[in-house]
DNA sequence: TAAAACCATGACAATACTTGTCATGGTTTA
DNA sequence: TAAACCATGACAAGTATTGTCATGGTTTTA
């Protein structure tokens, strides 16, 4: 075996014992313990964070942030890095920021010159803006931490009507919309409750555990392709510009038929716990929506168009 | 100089260069014409796309993606990259999806079990959703090109009242809200015009070529912090629900002001041309808002009111 | 058609590097 | 105080790398 891919392999060993001594090293890879303290010597040389204890029980250790064996790149995966790094410049308060900057200046040292003048040249025509880049989730890290590591947070939540305190354990978090997003299990009632970030006051990890034993993808899944549990048939007709803004919403944009360029229609089973949000949503379409089914949703606009001319005519 | 450093350089001088002769290296390097070849043929059999030419005029070549030098990353920078390739996972027909996948392989591969572990928690625990993960933007590839190269497109556009042809010199893409958009300088008038990319039907490179001298980052800081050319002043007073409303969007939350826990108040100048967007959204605040400044606010609310009321009374 | 200017590869000696053994000295713990 | 670590130096034996020379192939050009 040659030098160079004993060192790598060597590194991947350090990595995965985490601690160890020239031993072990030794009798682990077929050398002399001499040679093996010459290897480590020459792995803390490149930038391998080791660390060493003498004396009885000592040894080496290997530090957090480990640094990976070589890895070679070609110019097309550096691309879809940075690329990938445009779609967060403008997320406020990332976590990995630091990193993505440090692995942004290792790629861009060495590429070659042309190269790097695409990559400038990329970064000038591709921005990834996002709605809420104005507001910052300050806590989005520790609920990161807390959803792998399963802790129990405590949390100020500014909800609908007043502020609440609530004991919960985060399943993971999630943006939509530009907007971020924590489903959690609520310990007080054992009920999957979904908090958006922006709205968190407060945040304490209270260092208890608390495995939820739902996994974010799946939980996002079921959200996605549920079946209203009482199911409203909803019926709508659209004009060209009730399509236009029908088709921009993506719970209602499978369900739009277009009749021709001028009119359309759009029909539906929503779940009745959405009522309220699918009835605001045609009010304001206006007079580019007529819906026609249920009773309740025209209902619903009735009344609020009442209430609100009232609102404006006193 | 070691052998490693010498065979690290020559891959950096290769791919700058791009066409050499074993002559050109060994005078580069100070090494003898024999030891270029070793060396370069080692470079071959690393996987450095080289392809040599026999014959007088002939030499060696480095072909498209080119491998750059082997470069550590540590297990941070690895975990910015995973979060950042998360955060594309929902784009339908991205460009750089199959080098994505071959740089979260490579990383993967020479993660440790415990970091692997980690990984593969941080990707059931994150998420990024957008709202138009069901419209594909299916020409965003081409856009880009295009952008890069400064070609000319020729799309056909779903626009308000019609379809449309145009020829467009794009400045770039960006998303926004979830969805992509391209400002471009329409070419038939001149000005600046922006597309949404799953409203283009079709779309054709012209071959043809126009610097737009447009920088998107510069476009689109202008668009943002643009003052309003006709200033119309804006008041209105918000419930709690309002003032939560209002903070959701980006353009209202720095004027936003909180008297109370249950009252607050909206302020600030808009351009005239904004006027139908923003009674449109104080309109469908309904009564958790009540706009007292300007009077066409009001007005406009009132007149949509009516035939929104004339619309359902039908 | 021959010479020039390339690549490809082999042989071999000179040189440089790597390795293992032995030796010495320091630190910590039982 | 001995055991079990790390750290480092010296040196000979072993291994790898390098440059020189030699030979053979391909393509271009004079």
């Amino acid at each position: 075996m040659s030098k160079a891919k004993l060192l790598f392999d060597l590194i991947l060993y350090v990595n995965s014992v985490r601690r160890f001594t020239a031993q072990d090293v030794a009798h682990e890879f077929h050398i002399s313990i001499r040679t093996a303290h010459r290897y480590l010597m020459e792995l803390s040389e490149m930038g391998i964070p080791l660390y060493t204890e003498p004396g009885r029980n000592g040894g080496y250790r290997i530090l957090d942030n480990r640094v990976l064996p070589p890895i070679f790149f070609n110019e097309n995966e550096a691309y879809a890095i940075f690329f990938a790094f445009q779609s967060l410049k403008y997320y406020k308060s990332l976590p990995f920021e630091i990193d993505m900057q440090s692995v942004y200046r290792k790629l861009y040292a060495y590429l070659p010159p042309d190269t790097r003048n695409k990559i400038d040249h990329l970064d000038s025509v591709l921005s990834f803006w996002n709605k809420n880049r104005g507001l910052s989730s300050p806590f989005l890290k520790e609920i990161i931490e807390a959803a792998l590591e399963n802790y129990v947070l405590d949390i100020q939540y500014q909800s609908k009507h007043k502020n609440t305190n609530r004991e919960i354990a985060p399943i993971g978090v999630y943006v939509y919309d530009g907007c971020w997003y924590m489903p959690t299990v609520d310990l007080s009632c054992n009920e999957i409750r979904v908090f958006r970030l922006d709205r968190i006051l407060k945040l304490k990890n209270t260092e208890k555990k608390y495995n939820t034993g739902i996994h974010l993808d799946t939980w996002l899944e079921t959200q996605m392709t549920q079946e209203p549990r009482e199911p409203i048939h909803i019926y709508a007709e659209l004009t060209r510009e009730g399509i236009r803004k029908c088709i921009s919403q993506p719970w209602l944009e499978p369900h739009v038929q277009i009749k021709n360029e001028n009119h359309g229609c759009v029909e539906l089973y929503i779940d009745k716990s959405e009522l309220a949000y699918v009835s605001d949503f045609f009010l304001q379409l206006g007079t580019n929506a007529k819906v026609i089914k249920p009773q309740k949703v025209i209902d619903y606009i009735r009344k609020q168009l009442q209430d609100t001319m009232r609102h404006y005519s006193s």
